[in-house]
DNA sequence: TCTAGCACTCGAACACTCCGAGTGCTAATT
DNA sequence: AATTAGCACTCGGAGTGTTCGAGTGCTAGA
């Protein structure tokens, strides 16, 4: 055990070795064995060699046997160091890359439209589930705000953020506050806040707003209140999870009540979140990682735009995970950008005998396209994209 | 099989015991025989003479065997027996009914909300899954239409209908269109169409407002259109669906593949969606049956407002169901009404092993409470419910 | 350093038995 | 005529034993 774990100290056999194990038991869901192993990959030597490094493989931590006489299957480590060094990632044809922006962006109205069908398309193509997390809005700034009459005793708040998203929300009000005095205290909450970041927007500061006017102090605050929870309300960060049921088809949740402890943390769907988050900031060194793979993609003359760099991406293996019920899944995550102040997060969730090289050139792709697209969509007059109309 | 098929053609004894078998079988969900029937229903037979009464009733097409030697199960017809005629409806504490409409309005600001938590109570409540549908809103008119300029190329539309529910929808307009002429085209919309039916607004009508004003033809129309769009979703009826996951918990989903087909079925919102009103239609007969087991409740001094009827339910069971992957399942309905013209509908899904008369209660006292609390809602300043402010 | 060969291991699949809770039927009892 | 006691019968489930084969580790020879 102590001699060697690292990757590192791996020979280019025990390497081509474990990928074929990896690949293999990810095709099939069952132990490998060393001479299907060398039938079914046709490796240029015995079953007996291949045993051997098998064996070694299995001291090192990499592979596990779930019996004495069984064949190996990865460990949690195993896949780590396939993830790590021996995978390969396929690429996306360019015509889906067009598909995906139109399927992102047709009839599209409200931003958050976009990162629904987002999630919808990532969990289509993967057949797991996977997770979109609508951008966090504290550092952009309020661009417009304004309150509209809907009868006495209602308004409604509509809310436009620098990038040009609009959020709104119903907020109760005075009854006594008619149209004409709405529209006062509006304006001077208006003047107030245009213009500053979300983050920085109190009730401190929204309540300088009431010297602004004449009225009564009593009624103002009470709409200053519930405008300021309007507010706080678009910093709130939404959770889009599509493709649940998709799990069910997978040989690993035969097993119902392991379903259902998977279902029971992923209906915390504020933790799920919370946790992608917390990912994202701990593990910049991770992100470092995908670089590290960088690739460049050639594009042909004609094609849509093209990045260099692939978006950095992490991924978390089983026990890794800090989620209950998710001992057996792997987590792969990626922060999508609009812009250098606006991020937000997508995720898939699937077994740990997962696709990963497929899952992550896929979510790798429609982070850039929800990016670029969004981006586009954002800076409009931006010429970078053309939408519909 | 000729002779007597009717539940009527039952004696006292065979209703008893049908009863306690299905009772039986719902708790345990295990085939019930005839020595365990006596000792836990203490019967005044010997098994022996329960025994005949079994045969009979199976012959009758009430009970089914999954086996020779194995004990009796319900089958449909059994259920639907039981339904019909065998039923006893706990009664739900007042506490109870305090609670949900606290629960129901707290902190209440969108309609759709009360919508989402009256799932949220249902599933919860029956351990099964919910799904609510939002009212259709065809026949209710025009309360208010504004449109708002956002910025060039996007604005706003808010639409308030009678009953006071609010629908916002984001458009784009025509880059050249300014403030000025926006609030134009928005007051023309709203002389056209303000108090007309969601019904009648047509393309056709709404065109008519075009006439009113001086602006370019080409650039109204734009606007026309997409306000009629803003129009027209309104008219969406939503669905939603909670305690997906909860099924799974039962031992009827034991089998990971039906559940799979089952919840394929149940992604498909729109089309449940449209088997419930469909089942509304066609089911008044049904309708009067939950009348005919009309209970009153007797209501203490100061209790919360209770009502003399219980509103009508309808019960699809098993194979009755018209949707894929639901043949082991029931399917209880209910219509809840908002006033008058305003309807939509409350179910819950689970396997046919229901404990019906604790989900009929459960449905029927959430169809009256949301009911209550939407009109006491909607018509504002109405002064048979206090709201929280 | 690799590989052929061999003894060994263990789960999956199948056959077999036993057990008990269930049945239907018949004859005796009320 | 209705009920019940009694009995032979059925059949799934749990338990046991056996076989089979794909896997292993180890050793000796190439």
């Amino acid at each position: 055990m102590l001699e060697q774990e690292r990757t590192s100290d791996m020979d280019d056999r025990k390497k081509t070795i474990l990928k074929a194990i990896v690949d293999d038991y990810v095709k099939t869901c069952e132990p490998v064995g060393s001479k299907s192993l060398v039938e079914r990959y046709n490796l240029n030597y015995s079953s007996a060699t291949i045993r051997n490094e098998m064996a070694e493989l299995e001291e090192m931590g990499f592979l596990v046997k779930p019996h004495t006489s069984a064949g190996r299957m990865p460990s949690d480590k195993g896949y780590r160091a396939y993830v790590d060094n021996l995978l390969s990632l396929p690429e996306i044809p360019p015509e889906e890359e067009i598909a995906v922006r139109q399927f992102l962006t047709e009839n599209l109205r409200e931003a958050r439209e976009m990162i629904e069908r987002t999630a919808e398309y990532l969990a289509e193509k993967t057949n797991y589930l996977s997770v979109v997390l609508s951008p966090q809005y504290s550092d952009t700034s309020l661009e417009q705000i304004k309150i509209m009459m809907i009868e006495p005793g209602r308004a409604i708040v509509v809310l436009v953020l620098s990038p040009g998203v609009v959020h709104d929300r119903l907020i109760r009000i005075p009854s006594l506050i008619d149209e004409k005095d709405l529209n006062e205290i509006g304006q001077a909450i208006e003047r107030c806040l245009t213009g500053k970041r979300l983050n920085d927007i109190t009730l401190v500061t929204i309540s300088s707003a009431a010297e602004d006017t004449e009225l009564p102090e009593a009624l103002v605050n009470q709409v200053l209140y519930e405008a300021y929870v309007a507010i706080k309300q678009t910093e709130r960060i939404e959770v889009y999870i599509d493709g649940k049921y998709r799990l069910l088809k997978h040989p690993e949740f035969r097993d119902v009540d392991r379903a259902s402890r998977f279902y029971d943390t992923m209906r915390q769907e504020q933790m799920v979140a919370g946790y992608m988050r917390e990912l994202e900031q701990e593990e910049e060194i991770d992100a470092m990682k995908g670089l590290d793979t960088l690739e460049i993609i050639e594009s042909a003359p004609g094609t849509l735009a093209t990045r260099k760099d692939r978006p950095a991406y992490m991924v978390r293996i089983g026990q890794e995970i800090a989620l209950n019920g998710m001992e057996d899944m792997s987590f792969i995550t990626t922060t999508y950008r609009i812009g250098r102040r606006i991020s937000g997060q997508i995720g898939v969730i699937g077994p740990k005998r997962m696709e990963y090289g497929n899952i992550i050139s896929q979510i790798s792709f429609v982070n850039r396209a929800l990016s670029d697209v969004a981006e586009g969509h954002y800076t409009r007059g931006g010429d970078r994209l053309t939408l519909e109309d």
